[in-house]
DNA sequence: ACCTGAACACCGTTCAAGT
DNA sequence: ACCTGAACACCGTTCAAGT
């Protein structure tokens, strides 16, 4: 039987060099000047001919993609850590705390999120594992009577992106801005807010979320 | 005495004709597909050769200035009514539905807003007037005692557009996702969601927002 | 004055020639 | 196998030639 492709034989050890070399000037260049760099630079950057670039990667979006993956593996990794160590509220705060201080820092995994390539099959892929986690801990802390009930997974989520937006603007002149919406925005998810108004509609489902 | 180019005499006629068209065609397409669009199409749309929209417009993002400049001119606009018509916490709440519903409808402004020329010194003017209208509202809900103390006209502006993050994802399979988001949001900056969290530092300043 | 399309610079992507 | 840079298509912008 065939392996699909995403398990291929490994590369060449310059190859290998190469593809490491690309991803952390792509992680660089993205960071600090935004995903608009130019796939030439990010190639000087690394030292390689910018044909290689579409040799390892088949399009610009697609190296964009590879970085953003891992960025939500680190985001996985430390929900599951805040899981086991302070369930309840607390877990899902600090879930959140982590989202948007990354994303403060490295606007270009935003963009990217927002943008046109949510579609990727791999990305959405990572974001159902993503949200299986963020559901864990929601339930935890709904099991603990410290997050309201009428929320979900998907809620968290977009909630968190929300934030991230909220504070952007405010972050060239203060960088800590964003612990404010937090605050705002996190508390509205305490039981007690739910009295305040009942949400219209149904929490959405992680299938609505990919298109 | 000088006037400022900004009021200079006016176009000839078939110029003045084919700057309205221009405007028209770009909104059309700016809401249909997004910023991407190139400017030929543009042209080729409101039927002029690419040529004359450099003639009008020194820049292409310049003409998606103007097309913002004029939606905020209508936010304003609605602003100011929904003050005269129901003072208090509804206005405001009418004024963050106001902007949502646009900017769901057409991400091009969002997008635009959230990019990089926040740094356009007519958008920023325009923002600063903006901002005044909302400065009203949210005075006058909070001497109603409808609206904590402790936020500004400025944390209002970025918890709505924080409303539009949060919907953006679901929009195409929910369109109606947003009020979810809204009732959220506005719910923690009612009165009594002060008791369950005092708010880190200062609210934001005007100033603060423009770089 | 204004319009137009050829021309330019830049960028993502391809591929023939090299190791 | 892999790397490279010349070549291509596309896009924003300029400008000389036309009305």
């Amino acid at each position: 039987v065939e392996r699909p492709s995403a398990e291929a034989r490994p590369l060449r050890a310059d190859a290998e060099r190469n593809r490491r070399a690309l991803l952390d000037a792509a992680r660089a260049c993205f960071a600090e000047q935004g995903t608009d760099v130019s796939v030439a630079e990010i190639a000087r950057r690394a030292g390689v001919g910018h044909g290689t670039v579409f040799r390892r990667f088949p399009t610009k979006e697609r190296l964009i993609v590879e970085i953003v993956l891992d960025r939500m593996d680190e985001l996985i990794a430390t929900a599951r850590e805040s899981l086991a160590a302070s369930p309840g509220f607390e877990a899902v705060l600090g879930f959140m705390r982590d989202v948007v201080g990354t994303q403060i820092q490295d606007r270009a995994l935003a963009e990217a999120v927002g943008s046109s390539f949510r579609e990727d099959p791999d990305l959405q892929d990572k974001q159902a594992e993503l949200l299986g986690v963020v559901d864990e801990l929601v339930r935890s802390a709904q099991r603990a009577g410290e997050l309201r009930r009428d929320v979900s997974a998907v809620d968290v989520h977009l909630l968190t992106t929300a934030v991230v937006a909220a504070a952007t603007p405010l972050c060239a002149a203060t960088p800590d801005a964003w612990h404010r919406y937090l605050d705002l925005v996190a508390g509205s998810l305490r039981p007690g807010a739910a009295t305040h108004a009942k949400l219209p509609g149904q929490p959405p489902t992680a299938e609505q979320l990919q298109h």
